[in-house]
DNA sequence: CGTCACTACCTATGGAGATAGGGAGTCCCG
DNA sequence: CGGGACTCCCTATCTCCATAGGTAGTGACG
């Protein structure tokens, strides 16, 4: 259930097509949340039902049409209400340590290969979410200015802590990726001998 | 279809029943891999339909019967195969970062409260992960006994050091979300005053 | 006027995972 | 010998999520 408030989030800083949506799930807040279009254009439609958000069907060129979703009063309230929810505490699973634990079953140069890959997924993700981190400091990201809009300016400065905290968060966790596989790849040159 | 691979990493060290492969599911190798019940049953009859495992039906008691798995030559085939296999890369997706990037809609105790019980949750976890790799390097590590005899002596200190390297990338990323917790709570009470 | 990248919206399908049960046997303790 | 905790095996159901498609309009460029 948590897509529908990761959808909610972004509506209340200003109404999206589900496309804005989609984009914005797969590219900025790609990394506190994913989803395909194929999942957000039906929790659309049933939130849409639900009463959660309203869409106005505006015009796109000569003859295409879009439609364009906003928060409602019981959206808002549904949102704040889970954000104030207990934590639904998610167990962690992730198939990377599963097989770095068994790697005295693997080909060296194997191993090596996924610590490299999971180095260089890591990298550019922590790389990513520094930038982030930075454009939420300076104001320049994009969803904060429309965001920041509809509070009044004393609030700013506590609206962008807390992004930057779970930011932070974020960046210290995709770290210790980093951090992890590069030790990986330095004990498997000790175990195994240097890499061919 | 990790569940699979993480079943046979079990059955590399010794035959069990589906209740003991739950087990370890649901103690040690949680912090690796879980599953309940429900999933293991039905993928152990589709494992043996795949001639990657066999049964043994064994007594136990009077009446009682249990059904024990051993691995295969083919089982420890695509076993090897696989963790020989380039990773696919899973997007870490948790609701606690999600909702932690809007704490500013959030009621300041529920808030707290979130982060406690984040804090407490990953406390615990790190607790349990650092006893397991402490048992790993003095050998008490009941799994670990079992696997070891099958290799020759020479062999025991690289097998342990690359299970001691998944349990340390694992140690990290728990203590980050310690970290993270602690932090939350310091600038909740900065930002709100401190707790009632 | 064609084509190409992009915007916009949607469906089908299948696997993974969580939750919630059921039913039968064992073993020990009081 | 009865009750309770535990062992053992299994099914049903529902949500989530990923993958892979499809269709139609837009706008710019040559």
């Amino acid at each position: 259930m948590s897509l529908r408030y990761a959808l909610l989030a972004l509506l209340t800083s200003r109404p999206m097509t589900g496309y804005d949506l989609s984009k914005h799930f797969s590219q900025s807040v790609a990394h506190v949340w994913y989803a395909p279009d194929s999942q957000i254009y039906p929790e659309l439609n049933r939130m849409e039902r639900d009463g959660l958000v309203d869409s106005e069907t505006v015009p796109w060129g000569p003859k295409g049409t879009k439609k364009e979703y906003r928060i409602t009063d019981a959206g808002t309230a549904a949102f704040q209400e889970w954000i104030n929810e207990p934590l639904v505490i998610r167990r962690q699973r992730d198939p990377a340590y599963l097989k770095s634990a068994y790697l005295e079953w693997a080909d060296p140069d194997a191993a090596r290969a996924q610590l490299r890959q999971h180095l260089e997924y890591w990298s550019g993700h922590l790389q990513l979410l520094k930038e982030s981190r930075q454009s939420l400091i300076d104001h320049t990201h994009p969803t904060l200015q429309y965001r920041l809009k509809k509070f009044p300016e004393e609030e700013h400065d506590r609206i962008v802590r807390y992004k930057v905290f779970a930011y932070d968060g974020l960046i210290d966790n995709a770290s210790a990726e980093v951090r992890w596989a590069r030790k990986g790849l330095a004990l498997i040159d000790e175990l195994e001998g240097e890499s061919t």
